[in-house]
DNA sequence: GTCTATAGTGGGATAGAC
DNA sequence: GTCTATCCCACTATAGAC
């Protein structure tokens, strides 16, 4: 796994190759199907240690005492940015929900819901930071965007909507596979 | 150019090889690459086709009468969720700005820039739509999330912040390569 | 000159026998 | 753990038909 999390974090998702990862592991590829089922899984793994490492910065920024929303999207963008590939391996395909630790999902996406304060505002909240992050990783805005004045444009935005909502508590009770 | 298309959106991406291209089309693998540089040819060639028609669509939902930034929201979701594929090739890679016929992307933003009030709120909320599509495309969102409603949410907010801007012209004046 | 083809390189995931 | 093999991929070299 760490070989793997390597291989894909210094050379992006074209070199996570069993072949490669074998290589790096002295060992010849299909050795490693004693070990796994196929690449599916290792990737599910990888997804699972991604979205903890999310989870551990989300929840670290919400307690930074910083407005909650603005910290949170600070942080995301941070995590997105130092790992970009693990970022897409993370969201440009289907969660693989067996493969993650019980609750892991709801845990990642907690601190967000707690500080849209609703789910549907929380969904539109994560929405629009992916949305930032993956156009910029992904070169699709133009080289003389100022991102960081539409970073802050939608997030006073979304912070100054009204909410329509039943108290945060309830609504993190209710939180099922996040998102 | 009409087979890729079909290949990719039919049986998307991973079924966009040269190999099924060239079956389709009656002829030899190698028999392509007297017409097309490589692979990336066609897909840049692609992502010019798929951007055009999202210039059209963005276009026609801005000339609809409806309020223009729910108008081309609505559009947006829709074109995406109708040709995912392409829309994921239109925005998971580097845009291939050399081989986009002139103007085109400015074309495909104009209507969003002109109803956003201005290019910062413009790129929120096109990043607010992007995310939105894209987290739906990918089976990011849990199962049983309310994604009309998160989108209600995204774009009330969007809507209702206080521009910060130069009139609507100047702005869309000097848009540059449009995201 | 313009189309096609065959043959081959090097890289992938993966199955099976040892 | 290995080797061998199958089948996929992008791409190249080369040559022949029209």
């Amino acid at each position: 796994m760490r070989a793997a999390l390597e291989l894909l974090e210094e050379d992006g998702a074209e070199a996570l190759t069993m072949r490669r990862l074998a290589d790096r592991l002295g060992v010849k590829a299909p050795s490693l199907y004693k070990h796994l089922a196929g690449k599916e899984e290792l990737e599910g793994a990888l997804m699972a240690v991604g979205l903890e490492q999310v989870s551990s910065v989300l929840a670290e920024a919400a307690r930074s005492g910083e407005d909650p929303l603005t910290a949170i999207a600070a942080a995301y963008r941070r995590f997105a940015l130092a790992h970009p590939h693990l970022y897409r391996l993370l969201t440009e395909r289907p969660l693989l929900r067996e493969r993650l630790p019980e609750g892991l999902e709801a845990r990642a996406a907690a601190p967000l819901v707690r500080a849209a304060g609703d789910p549907d505002r929380a969904r539109a909240a994560w929405a629009f930071a992916h949305g930032m992050v993956h156009l910029e990783l992904s070169g699709r805005f133009p080289p003389d965007a100022d991102l960081d004045a539409a970073w802050r444009s939608g997030l006073a935005a979304l912070a100054g909507a009204p909410t329509t909502t039943p108290p945060a508590r309830a609504v993190v009770r209710s939180w099922r596979g996040p998102d």
